[in-house]
Order: structure tokens, then C-alpha cells, then sequence
DNA sequence: TCCATGATTCGACTACTATCGAACTATTGG
DNA sequence: CCAATAGTTCGATAGTAGTCGAATCATGGA
């Protein structure tokens, strides 16, 4: 990933409505979430909702597919996980032994 | 690290000149690197830089030092690296499994 | 075909963000 | 104290982002 490319997503999940989505998603993995019953769980308007998720889409953090009349949306874990390296090469390009904490702790 | 936090760490990071500066200053740990001089290396206007640097510093990921007429920027490692956890813990705590190649790929 | 449902697009509005010239503040050497 | 240097703050402007009512598009059942 690519400083202008990583801008992206990283403004994507910079917002607080954006932001949630993506959680709720990566927890409704892998079956995902129709773009209605995202919207009704986070109590936003259908259109509003629509941007939002359109966003995150071009970011590339979400895929969708058609299923009937509804539009189902999946976390695409991809593009967080090629996010957090290329965040991860800024820790460690400057001081290898910073990242070895964030290591351990991500052990989950 | 909580989300609305982490929005504005995000939002920070969220645009080309102020990742460059933050990736800049990781790569000057531990000297740290004027604001003039952080300006002149990325080419930007100083009063421009100087409002960059306070976005930065507001979201934490920056500290500061007087040191004579100058005033040296230090990257915070320790948040980028907290962001990364709350990052991962979306990850995670859907699929465990998914974040084992990010843990993987992670020891730099 | 017609209607109901699910979702997106349009249009308008408001609010925020980035930028930069100019003015201002702080520090130090002479 | 004065001038020079290093940074920040102010003010104006242009562009972008978020929101939502209304209109439109797509799908499937009667």
C-alpha cells in the first residue's frame, strides 16, 4: 500500500459513522449486513447511510453483492490488515524494537 | 483507545502532507526535527506546516520541545501504536484466525 | 403489468478543512 | 534595547464533506 492510497482509507474510517460500520461488519462476518438493516441498526437515514457506505467501498474496505432486492456489504479485512502494515513499516522503519510491544499485545 | 478517539488519530493521519510529516518524524527518532525544517524538507509553507503539526499534536501523535528558537517535533509512537490495537481489535473480534497473517507479516 | 420494497442518486444547504499572505509572539546574539 | 530568526495566530478564500428530503432505479411478487 501507498501513502495516497492508505490517505484514503484512512479518511474513510475517520469518521465516527463510518467507523462503526466497519465494526458492525467485521463482527456480522462472514455472512455481512444488508445496507437497510445497517442503517436501521445505527439509526442513520437510508441515503445518508448510502454515502457513507459508498465511501468506505471506494476505499476499499467494503465488498458487496446484490442478494434479491438487497445489497449485502462485507468488512473486507484485506484493507485493514495492508493499512495497519503500512502503518506498522512507519513504526518499525525508524526503530525496529518500537513494534515488538504492538506485536505482543496483538496476540489478541 | 475509544472510537471517537480514534477518529480524530485517523482523521490526522488522513491527508498526504500530514502522514508524510508523521513518517518523516518517525524516521528522525529519537533527535526529533524542527518545524522549520520539517517544512523545508516536505515544502511546505511554515504557517501552513505549523497548522499541520498542530493537528497532529492534538490527536496525539506528536509532542514538542522548545529547544532554544526552535521548536522540535518528536513522532508518539505510543499512539500510532494504541490505534493500530484498536484497530486490530475490530479485526479480531470477529474472526480471531483473520489476524493471524497481520501478526505474521508484523515482525517487520 | 402494477405495486411494494430496498437501495442509490440528485440537489440544496451547512459546516468544516486546507491554504497562504500578513501580522504577531518568543528567543537570542550583538 | 534592537535586529534577526523561528514559529504561531489571524483572516480571508476556495474547496470539500456530511446531511437529508425528494426523486429515481432495480427487483420480485400478485
Amino acid at each position: 500500500m501507498e501513502s495516497l492510497i492508505a490517505t484514503e482509507a484512512l479518511g474513510a474510517l475517520a469518521q465516527i459513522t463510518r467507523l462503526e460500520v466497519f465494526r458492525l461488519l467485521v463482527r456480522h462476518e462472514p455472512n455481512g449486513l444488508a445496507a437497510g438493516e445497517i442503517a436501521r441498526q445505527l439509526d442513520v437515514p437510508a441515503n445518508t447511510m448510502s454515502t457513507h457506505l459508498a465511501t468506505l467501498s471506494r476505499a476499499g474496505l467494503l465488498t458487496s453483492e446484490r442478494h434479491s432486492r438487497s445489497i449485502v456489504y462485507h468488512a473486507n479485512v484485506a484493507t485493514l490488515r495492508e493499512l495497519m502494515l503500512f502503518l506498522a513499516r512507519d513504526c518499525c522503519g525508524g526503530n525496529e524494537e518500537l513494534c515488538a510491544p504492538l506485536v505482543a499485545q496483538l496476540s489478541c
